[in-house]
DNA sequence: GACAATGTGTTGCCTAAGCAACTTTTAACT
DNA sequence: AGTTAAAAGTTGCTTAGGCAACACATTGTC
């Protein structure tokens, strides 16, 4: 039951992703109650489970939409694992998780694990189906095309997340400069003549 | 049928109204149909109907809500009909007035008509409850304070839609300065020397 | 004036949402 | 450990909302 397509259960969703974007904004994960959910987005309690396993499906739900509405046109349609596609991963994993941790407070551990988990495997995700696309030569069988996507994007995510460290956490270019040829060349890929 | 209790109700109300403020923002109020309503308020066509007979009715409560919610505690509250009062009404009608054709596109006639006649009744009502609460001494019968209330209210809605072709519309000094001695004296409760 | 196209209301059937009244966790206090 | 309270889930029944299909009015255009 509960049928995705009705108007009803699209409006519901939203409102209740909604609401929960916006206590997010104002309270901790752990601080947020399904109760004050289900008010803010002036549904029943009850309807939230309709949809809703808990608060961490909808975590997930929200994370992985907004995570998705950040990819450019551009990447979502690469057939090839260029500079540039991989520039533009660097940069929106870097400015999701920016923007992820300046307007969330991320008091929770289990979020920040949740969170984390899920872009990390989003990008792993986005990244081998370019591989997929086949355009890239890379090794021959989808066996190694899927440890050199997850490598890859460990290591976009990894750089990322450590640039939060940073004195010059805005001065993305430096962290494009160090992630970009680390990342094509590992993937013997890497065509300027530098290094 | 229809419990206007129900939340789910109250919900559907509020996106009704929403989406009619928003339309009518942008477009002239003959050129909304129920569909453009129902389709912005994620709502179906036919649950528009369970709730306004159809956008007369809506634009007749949306008005009145908006003018209600416009009205200062301390006139809704007001035991007796004063100066600062009279002023308030004033302002207040004026106010209104200015918004509505502002923010609203009055291409329609017949919008035009209802909203004045709707604004009318409300100030009218207004100035009539608070000559209710007795406070001040009018003439003793109910019935002649109705009268005194329908002419001050027309007065006031008068002079503010007037004020309107004035070269200075902001000015709303000149438009109190002018109504107020005219309403008080007529009330026979002017105070100050003047005049 | 015939025609299509679009908007307005209405109706019956089906489904999602609200609610009350539970049980079960979880957490805080003493 | 024992008590209490708040939050988390669950369930059966009721009601509002969605939909398709209708009849009817309005508009424009050929």
């Amino acid at each position: 039951m509960v049928n995705q397509e009705d108007p009803r259960v699209l409006r519901t969703r939203q409102l209740i992703k909604a609401a929960f974007r916006d206590l997010l904004r104002r309270k901790g994960f752990d601080a947020i109650t399904i109760k004050d959910i289900a008010q803010k987005a002036t549904i029943n309690r009850a309807t939230f489970y309709a949809h809703f396993e808990d608060k961490y499906a909808l975590l997930d739900e929200v994370t992985e939409q907004a995570f998705h509405e950040m990819i450019p046109e551009q990447v979502a349609n690469a057939r090839e694992f260029t500079d540039e596609i991989c520039d533009q991963l660097i940069l929106q994993t870097h400015r999701y998780i920016l923007d992820f941790y300046q307007t969330c407070r991320m008091d929770s551990k289990s979020m920040a694990t949740l969170v984390d988990e899920k872009i990390k495997k989003m990008l792993l995700h986005t990244i081998e189906s370019i591989f997929l696309k086949g355009a890239t030569h890379l090794g021959v069988n989808r066996h190694s095309i899927k440890v050199m996507a997850a490598m890859t994007g460990s290591a976009i995510y990894g750089a990322a997340q450590c640039w939060l460290n940073v004195e010059e956490i805005d001065r993305t270019d430096g962290l494009v400069d160090i992630v970009r040829p680390y990342v094509m060349n590992g993937l013997g890929l890497y065509r300027d003549g530098d290094k």
